[in-house]
DNA sequence: ACTTGGGCGCTTAATGGCGG
DNA sequence: CCGCCATTAAGCGCCCAAGT
């Protein structure tokens, strides 16, 4: 490899920090200079993030709100009403407000303004400020100076705090102590979403906005700390006084060292951004291993060498398997998935629970037990093939072949009725929401797809024998909520009873829950077949996530994008049109169409939904497609019943 | 009378799957 | 980014027996 890069002008900033926490590989790519040049020289950065490249190599590209992702929609809306927050919360205190995010002196003449505002004024709110250090670039969402006393707030899009969010803000807070400033004595707050804040639509006649600004000091909280996970009632929690203080990081043992030789840690991170070519990686760093999760985490792999046939990262689809704990198995030296046939692979407290002679069985090496009909007995009868489900994972890979519980899979299949109605929804959710009486991030359905089976033994999907398909879409962003319920109400018996089947049927019953909980005060006989609907859903899924059909191709996923492919490869998104082509699209383009609320509902708003409409069906025919499959494979069985009800015989002589 | 430690069951934390 | 769900790991109080 005679490829040397040269980095100039290179842009340090608290996410090379953040980023170099997580490894040095990770923090060296994610500099664009770095990335550009790497990306001419490994054709497969390019795709990863084909945005970015495309943005980079182009800078003077005018990058389209469709090209945005969603995070950056939501994030530039969260910082925009924060501001009004802010001026909101402050407004009886007369303070002068600052904004230099839209200005455009260049970030060294920012730094000048600030600095003079920072010494000379008094009484004022600050967004956006410029502060620089040994050349790493901060810009602090919000500074506000009360009779001399500052604090700091750090504004997120989220509605809980964890640890990278105290490092975040205790960064730009060290990065101000060496400015001279006196941070012991600042108020250090991070500014999340209040997920309790819900958009009452008091006087009829207010428009979305002014009902926003109308409920604004509610959709905000400050607080000082962050959690190792989300709290289940975040209010309650900080009351209690649980969680760590974000001031706390800089004692952290993990962090310790980072902030008590700061200027050291820094120094460190300018010689490893200047590199000339890609660190060297023959094992996995950082304090923890979350970078793992990151796009560029198959260009990780393939760069250190890791085949992809048999690699241990290919097992996922459990909490077990988690990227910490199989970043150190690649340490340690097990680096493919034949190297953990000696592991444990399942629980002391599961192990201790189970007969002896499942134990046994367990133990036994060398043996194919994914065929062994005793195995297959025990699981079809006790129900408890999940438990087994790293087994069942590991011996399909190993063996490249499919695992199947004919029993468990037909019981499933014979409870579905004559007519069924299989139905998908298409929802949005946002930071902030847009609609009457929702609360931030709730899902909000726009768009429903179903497909109808009159007959569940005489039907096809490929020649579309006995199957119906409805669908429905908001036709403009005005009061479309109620529209969706009463069609949907209205589609779903048009053919008779039948029964209701979703995949994942948890988010479908989510939805339809919260529309049941808000119009609880009108009618209720009105809504008394959303709740048979609720309560009587079936799960395409269930097959899939109990392991009762896994095949060595879901790599430990059951979700319908890995399970549809495989059993109807011939429907693909080819057809589809390329502007709801890349995967969340389509819930883009209605995020920015309600986002943007009556100013995007024009010709290209209608395009966009006709696209939307072809979209839509995709998933609901997938699920007919993998009943019908399932069912044929099924039916290639003769069952001997008598054998699946006799006593299991476990052969003692195998063990 | 007091300390210590193992075993047990219950609760909580942590992780990652699913849908969008 | 959200909520919800499942599994596993870790923490806690409790009992009881053995030791000091």
């Amino acid at each position: 490899m005679n490829f040397n890069f040269k980095n100039e002008n290179q842009s340090l900033t608290k996410y090379t920090f953040l980023n170099y926490l997580k490894g040095d590989f990770f923090a060296w790519l994610t500099d664009d200079n770095n990335y550009l040049k790497a990306a001419q020289q490994y054709e497969d950065l390019k795709k990863l993030s084909y945005y970015r490249y495309k943005r980079l190599k182009n800078k003077n590209l005018n990058i389209s709100e469709f090209e945005l992702p969603t995070t950056i929609i939501d994030g530039n809306d969260v910082s925009d009403w924060s501001k009004k927050y802010y001026i909101n919360k402050y407004q009886k205190d007369n303070f002068k407000i600052y904004d230099f995010s839209l200005e455009e002196l260049g970030f060294d003449n920012l730094v000048k303004k600030t600095f003079e505002i920072m010494q000379k004024e008094k009484n004022f709110i600050l967004f956006e400020g410029a502060f620089v250090y040994n050349g790493f670039k901060i810009r602090t969402d919000v500074i506000i100076n009360k009779n001399g006393k500052f604090k700091l707030c750090e504004v997120k899009a989220i509605t809980n705090c964890l640890e990278y969010h105290a490092l975040d803000i205790m960064f730009q807070a060290k990065i101000l102590q060496k400015n001279g400033y006196d941070i012991d004595n600042w108020i250090l707050k991070l500014t999340i979403l209040n997920n309790n804040f819900k958009l009452f639509q008091n006087k009829e006649d207010l428009q979305i906005n002014e009902l926003i600004e109308f409920n604004l000091l509610n959709l905000f909280q400050e607080h000082d700390r962050y959690f190792n996970s989300k709290p289940k009632d975040l209010k309650k929690a900080i009351e209690e006084g649980k969680g760590f203080l974000i001031r706390e990081i800089f004692n952290h043992q993990d962090y310790f060292e980072i902030f008590n030789d700061f200027d050291n840690f820094l120094e460190k991170i300018k010689i490893n951004q200047k590199k000339d070519k890609l660190p060297k990686k023959d094992h996995f760093e950082g304090r923890n291993f979350n970078y793992l999760d990151s796009e560029y985490f198959p260009f990780f792999l393939k760069y250190m060498g890791i085949s992809d046939e048999k690699s241990i990262f290919l097992l996922g689809g459990d909490s077990w398997f988690n990227n910490k704990r199989k970043g150190n198995f690649f340490n340690i030296g097990i680096k493919n998935i034949d190297q953990i046939e000696n592991l444990q692979l399942i629980s002391n407290l599961s192990t201790q629970k189970l007969e002896e002679n499942i134990k046994n069985f367990l133990k036994v090496k060398d043996f194919n037990i994914l065929k062994n009909k005793n195995f297959i007995n025990f699981l079809n009868k006790n129900n408890n093939s999940k438990k087994f489900k790293r087994i069942i994972q590991k011996n399909a890979i190993l063996s490249n072949e499919n695992f199947i519980l004919n029993y468990k899979i037909l019981n499933h299949l014979q409870i579905y009725k004559k007519v069924i109605y299989m139905y998908d929804f298409e929802t949005v959710s946002q930071a902030i929401p847009r609609v009457k009486n929702m609360s931030t991030y709730e899902q909000v359905p726009y768009q429903y797809s179903i497909h109808i089976i009159l007959d569940k033994d005489d039907f096809d999907f490929k020649s579309g024998k006995n199957i119906i398909h409805l669908e429905w879409l908001a036709k403009d962003n005005k009061d479309f909520y109620e529209d969706f319920w009463s069609n949907f109400t209205k589609d779903m018996q048009k053919y008779g009873p039948g029964s209701y089947v979703s995949y994942n049927k948890q988010f479908e019953k989510t939805i339809i829950s919260n529309y049941i909980n808000r119009v609880e005060y009108k009618k209720k006989d009105k809504f008394s077949f959303l709740l048979k609907i609720y309560e009587e859903t079936l799960d395409m899924m269930e097959p899939f996530a109990n392991y009762w059909y896994y095949s060595p191709d879901f790599l430990g996923s059951y979700s319908i994008k890995v399970v549809g492919p495989h059993f109807v490869p011939d429907i693909s998104y080819k057809d589809l049109d390329i502007r709801v082509q890349k995967g969340d699209q389509s819930a883009k383009q209605a995020k920015i169409w309600l986002i943007q609320n009556n100013s995007y509902y024009d010709d290209n708003w209608l395009n966009v939904r006709n696209a939307m409409l072809k979209y839509c069906c995709y998933d609901t025919l997938l699920m007919v497609a993998i009943f019908q499959r399932l069912k044929e494979f099924i039916a290639q069985y003769n069952y001997d019943f008598e054998l699946l009800i006799s006593e299991i015989n476990f052969a003692t002589k195998n063990i």
